[in-house]
DNA sequence: TTAGTATCGTTTCAAACGAAACGATTGTCA
DNA sequence: TGACAATCGTTTCGTTTGAAACGATACTAA
């Protein structure tokens, strides 16, 4: 943590001096909230390769999140991609949109179910993809080398029980961390 | 995971049987990827949070980390909510006023610089403040309750670390996760 | 068959977002 | 002192978002 948490450091010790604040729930933090510090986390992270998505790629995250599903599964549906994703259908299918348009994916119709859109990369949309993995790749093994191995492990794993968790009390509401 | 995930299980046995995608870059797994997991575990738990928070108190995140740093460190400016939430400040100015207009905080101008506003609760804000405290503090616990101590410890140590890792190397652009 | 229902992908709509511009106030330095 | 720069909080602008409505296709059951 650098700046900004440095300065919540401080003014949370002022705070337990009991400056300021001293209201009936004193003790609550939350620059330690579980949920506050995940969101925080994960935003900048997701900024962070955002921006390169875009500076080296000109392709925003719910574009390339598309593009991976295809690289691994084509043919495949939006639908398919929504369930994989776990994005909204609506997000996907303006992602596709753009794609298409972009000329990295070929939309065509499912014979055997017209509902269906098969989506396939273009030969520019392949050369697109092999490009962007081992950038992606790359970028994640920057991000993890600050753990040791088994922290990783342990935060995978610790992922995995929260998802879990988690999973499906509801589809519902807002959007944000916290 | 639940279903989206066995669904995403037995498709990626079916891609490594070679049935699909066999493409120049066939090793990369979206839902093993870091950021990814990162951020689709982070956004279920915020919108669950979210849900709640907006069911039983009728306030938004962002309304409720203004509510949460004015009850550490009353009176504050909004740029020092700024600070301390790392959210942006057209959003917190904007919480902040519906926030006053719910009747929940107090704005007035600092003595020692006008260009500050002090920000403090109403009763009815301290009354809502202290209401919402424990019931996050739950919601947390019963989060939590997934991981066993010593991964909740390495959990928070991780996000520590990627913190640091990540913070400013720029402030940019777009939003979302991966 | 043929209603009625379910699913797929797109589009519409209002809300929320971040970046940038803005007025107002304070700090700086010649 | 007086001009210029910096900071604070609000507002404006164009974009993105998710929920819901929609047309089109497929499934189900009478």
């Amino acid at each position: 943590m650098a700046k900004a948490a440095g300065k919540a450091e401080a003014g949370r010790r002022g705070a337990a001096k009991g400056k300021r604040a001293a209201g009936v729930s004193p003790d609550f933090r939350l620059e330690d909230f579980l949920p506050y510090r995940l969101s925080v986390v994960t935003n900048r992270i997701s900024r962070a390769f955002a921006r390169r998505y875009s500076h080296e790629f000109g392709l925003t995250i719910p574009e390339w999140r598309v593009l991976a599903v295809v690289g691994g599964f084509a043919p495949v549906s939006s639908n398919e991609i929504c369930l994989r994703t776990e994005m909204d259908k609506a997000k996907v299918s303006r992602a596709v949109t753009r794609l298409a348009a972009a000329g990295l994916l070929k939309r065509s119709p499912d014979p055997a179910d017209q509902r269906l859109i098969r989506l396939t990369f273009t030969a520019k949309g392949r050369r697109v993809y092999d490009a962007i993995v081992p950038r992606a790749l790359a970028m994640e093994r920057e991000l993890v080398a600050a753990l040791k191995p088994r922290e990783r492990e342990v935060l995978e794993q610790a992922l995995a029980k929260l998802y879990d968790r988690v999973t499906d009390g509801g589809q519902g509401r807002s959007s944000e961390a916290i």
